[in-house]
RNA sequence: GGAACGAUGGCAGAGCGGCCAAAUGCAUCCGCCUUGAAAGCGGAAGGGUGUCACAGCCCCGGGGGUUCAAAUCCCUCUCGUUCCGCCA
């Protein structure tokens, strides 16, 4: 959520940084947010002008009494249920206004920093680093997509995989699903010295879907389990972002860093017919994420080193690759600041995106609740949140085959990755 | 799924419908004492909203109700503990 009370202060600026997204429809939010917040703060003036002469003659009933004048008392007794009727009339209308102010601002996306690159949309997003280790010219043998090499080799099994589950679901066997697990130890491995890991649950409640952005604006986006009320996580920045939720942290303990492997789920709703082919856009992929909570200050710092953080995974695995920034009119509701990592795929010849890192300011943070006690200073702000893909899987295995791919059809398996094969050093079909 | 009990400040733990934002202990911070520390003594200290600053208002798991007045009574939900049932 953005800050009501900047909106307040300031709301030139606020509109300001807004209409860079670029979507005219926002800055009406925005003027209907300030006036919903200016009647909910007149009403709440009245209200409570109300509740304070209804408590004081309360007293007053307890302290009559005791002091015999039972007169008084009843007087006193009589005023007060009186205002008893204004007071449910205000309170209600209070709370309607709050129940309307609070659901307008979680649609309301948030500001972008002001480094943030201006444009329309995805053909906007600069080059910021790259292309790196990108070859000259691709030999014709890696110019072959990854789910033609991946059934000729027997590692993709995407027809027993729409047997079982439907369009859009995807299956590795033998070599395949080990290289898929090797990935994500080699990404969680990769980030132990500084993040702790998590295994966070992969079902969680309403609140915490919402606290991260997902609702109640995309709720077609994921999987629900009406039932028991819970959602599929998309990602696991959902339950790390709100492993602190309600909580008030020291600063002192911040940064705090967490790391952890999920399934993730998404039903891709938006997306029908994109991606049909190989395992590029599926609705279930296992991925590892980062996650830091920070100060204000720390955060740019933490951004960068995050975006280090999922570069050096893809140098180490000797890919072809570029990182672009998220200009203003492409970026996610949530986000502040956005880069995402590209990595090139030979066989199906385009930048597939394998990461993307972000900024999420205090947008999350508040929506959480989730607090800092600032060492030496009275009181609490809002936590700031950051994440990224360390190491998304299906795109990467992707990327992999086509790349790593050889003359004879075998693919050889990355030297990164040799730890974790059982001592294969190549796939070839049996 | 069934039964019983429970949920109060960083933690532990009192709390008669009014004198309760809430005792006490531990932890924390600041003084005094001490060469320094411990102990001891004295003091400070919750969150939110709001204000230039006060004031005011809200918060005793969530929601609702009774009452002039609710941490306290009633209903309900959630969560926890224990027992039973089931089960990787």
């Amino acid at each position: 959520m953005i800050d009501i009370r900047l909106l307040r202060n300031d709301p030139e600026a606020v509109r300001a940084a807004m209409a860079r997204r670029g979507k005219p429809e926002l800055l009406d939010q925005l003027t209907a947010a300030a006036s919903f917040d200016s009647q909910l703060r007149e009403i709440a003036l009245e209200r409570d002008a109300n509740r304070n002469k209804i408590n004081e003659l309360s007293k007053q009933v307890g302290q009559l009494r005791r002091a015999g004048s039972t007169i008084e008392a009843e007087a006193a007794m009589a005023e007060s249920r009186e205002r008893g009727d204004a007071e449910k009339r205000l309170a209600g209308r209070a709370d309607e206004m709050q129940a309307r102010l609070y659901d307008l601002l979680l649609r309301i996306p948030n500001v972008p920093h002001p480094d943030a690159p201006d444009g329309a949309g995805e053909d906007d997003n600069p080059v910021v680093k790259g292309p790196i280790a990108m070859p000259i010219a691709f030999a014709d043998y890696q110019q072959v997509p990854h789910w033609e090499t991946g059934s000729a080799l027997g590692i993709l099994d995407n027809e027993r995989a729409v047997k079982i589950s439907g369009s859009m679901f995807t299956m590795m066997r033998g070599l395949g699903a080990t290289m898929s697990r090797a990935l994500c130890q080699f990404a969680l491995d990769a980030n132990a010295d500084e993040f702790e890991e998590i295994r966070p649950p992969s079902l969680v409640t309403t609140a915490t879907l919402t606290a991260t952005g997902q609702l109640p604006k995309f709720a077609d986006d994921a999987y629900a389990i009406e039932r028991d009320d819970l959602w599929c996580i998309p990602t696991a920045e959902v339950p790390l972002t709100s492993l602190a939720a309600g909580e008030i942290l020291e600063e002192a303990d911040l940064p705090m860093k967490f790391m952890a492997f999920s399934p993730c789920y998404r039903r891709e709703a938006g997306s029908a017919g994109r991606d049909t082919r190989g395992m590029l856009r599926t609705h279930e992929f296992d991925k590892v994420e980062i996650l830091s909570y920070a100060t204000a200050e720390q955060a740019p710092a933490l951004l960068q080193m995050m975006v280090g953080r999922a570069e050096a995974l893809l140098a180490k695995l000797e890919l072809p690759y570029r990182i672009i920034e998220i200009c203003t009119g492409d970026m996610g509701q949530s986000h502040h600041r956005s880069f995402d990592l590209e990595v090139f795929a030979p066989g199906s010849d385009r930048w597939l995106e394998v990461s993307s890192v972000s900024w999420f300011s205090d947008y999350q943070g508040r929506r959480a609740d989730m607090r800092y006690r600032p060492t030496g200073e009275k009181g609490t702000r809002i936590a700031h949140t950051l994440n990224g893909s360390a190491l998304a899987v299906p795109r990467v295995w992707a990327a992999i085959v086509e790349n790593y791919r050889q003359a004879d059809g075998s693919v050889r398996i990355p030297d990164a990755l040799l730890p974790y094969m059982r001592g294969a050093t190549e796939i070839r079909s049996k």
